[in-house]
DNA sequence: CTCGACTCCTGCTGGC
DNA sequence: TGCCAGCAGGAGTCGA
């Protein structure tokens, strides 16, 4: 969000199109219109979704889903040799850049950016939300609390862990518990606080909890410092990788040594077991 | 109400 | 080299 941010905020959009129906539901009727000639008017994030600010007219509501990514260029900027046929100068509009694969949205600013929404598998989403209603939208309101803000505590996190059956890296993934953490920074965060992703989750609430309230904090802060984390897809908006994938402890690492542990001898290594169909990568030793 | 399973979709990897 | 199963940053929906 801060990445596209840098691009739109305060521009116009001069231009915007959709090369298809939608993506994981169908773009909201009035979307190009909406965008077209609008004045960008701020960004807002809640969770994983981010809402685009215009003025006098509905936010626009984005998920990136898996495998969504937001890229800008400019207009003007050199071809990228790989990206499109060759010596494609200049579309019909004078657009130099032509549509990435799976480019399903995009927009350019009067200013002269081009900002695209590509996501292969299309599990993203767009809508439009008046801003008086963005936090009763139905994909916001059951939200739980923002991890990074004051408001998520320890008491608050006891409160919604209290009673529940699920294993705690579940419970973790379930954005109504707490809004933003997905696969690897659950796991992350568990290694950090030193919990087993196994633990009933009415279990952490305690010396457990204290410590999983910070270990969520840094493990957000560090990963937004780095850039984010690239397995495949991902880029940031400027189209650079994101870089938390090379400071990942346990996610991905199965059979590796734990940064923790003190040799191998020790050490049996990171294991990978799978939990409600997903994967969750841990150090049996350090977690518990 | 609260779970887990299933589903949407494309692309890549690894084993044969 | 080709084919195919399995797996991937998410989350709404459904049935138990």
């Amino acid at each position: 969000m801060r990445g596209l941010a840098k691009v739109l905020d305060g521009q116009v959009i001069r231009h915007a199109e959709t090369r298809r129906e939608g993506l994981r539901w169908p773009f909201p009727a009035g979307l190009v219109a909406t965008l077209t000639g609008a004045h960008v008017d701020g960004f807002r994030r809640r969770g994983k979704y981010m809402l685009m600010r215009l003025a006098g007219r509905p936010s626009v509501l984005i998920h990136l889903g898996m495998s969504g990514r937001l890229v800008a260029r400019h207009r003007d900027a050199p071809l990228v040799p790989s990206l499109g046929p060759q010596g494609a100068a200049s579309d019909a509009r004078g657009h130099n850049q032509p549509p990435e694969l799976h480019e399903h949205l995009m927009l350019e600013t009067e200013s002269g950016w081009r900002v695209g929404f590509v996501d292969p598998r299309r599990f993203g989403s767009v809508d439009l939300i008046a801003r008086e209603a963005e936090d009763t939208h139905r994909l916001l309101a059951g939200l739980g609390p923002e991890p990074l803000e004051p408001e998520f505590t320890v008491a608050v996190l006891e409160a919604a862990l209290a009673g529940k059956i699920t294993p705690i890296k579940a419970a973790l993934l379930d954005q109504k518990v707490v809004a933003g953490l997905g696969n690897i920074y659950v796991s992350e965060a568990l290694f950090r606080a030193g919990i087993s992703p196994r633990r009933l989750s009415a279990t952490v609430p305690g010396a457990r909890a204290q410590r999983l309230v910070p270990a969520i904090k840094s493990v957000l802060t560090d990963a937004i410092e780095a850039g984010g984390s690239t397995l495949r897809d991902y880029v940031r908006v400027d189209g650079e990788v994101g870089g938390f994938q090379d400071r990942f402890d346990v996610y991905d690492r199965q059979g590796q040594p734990c940064r923790l542990c003190p040799g191998p001898k020790g050490c049996p290594g990171i294991v990978r077991l799978v939990q409600s169909g997903r994967s969750t990568f841990y150090c049996p030793r350090t977690q518990r």
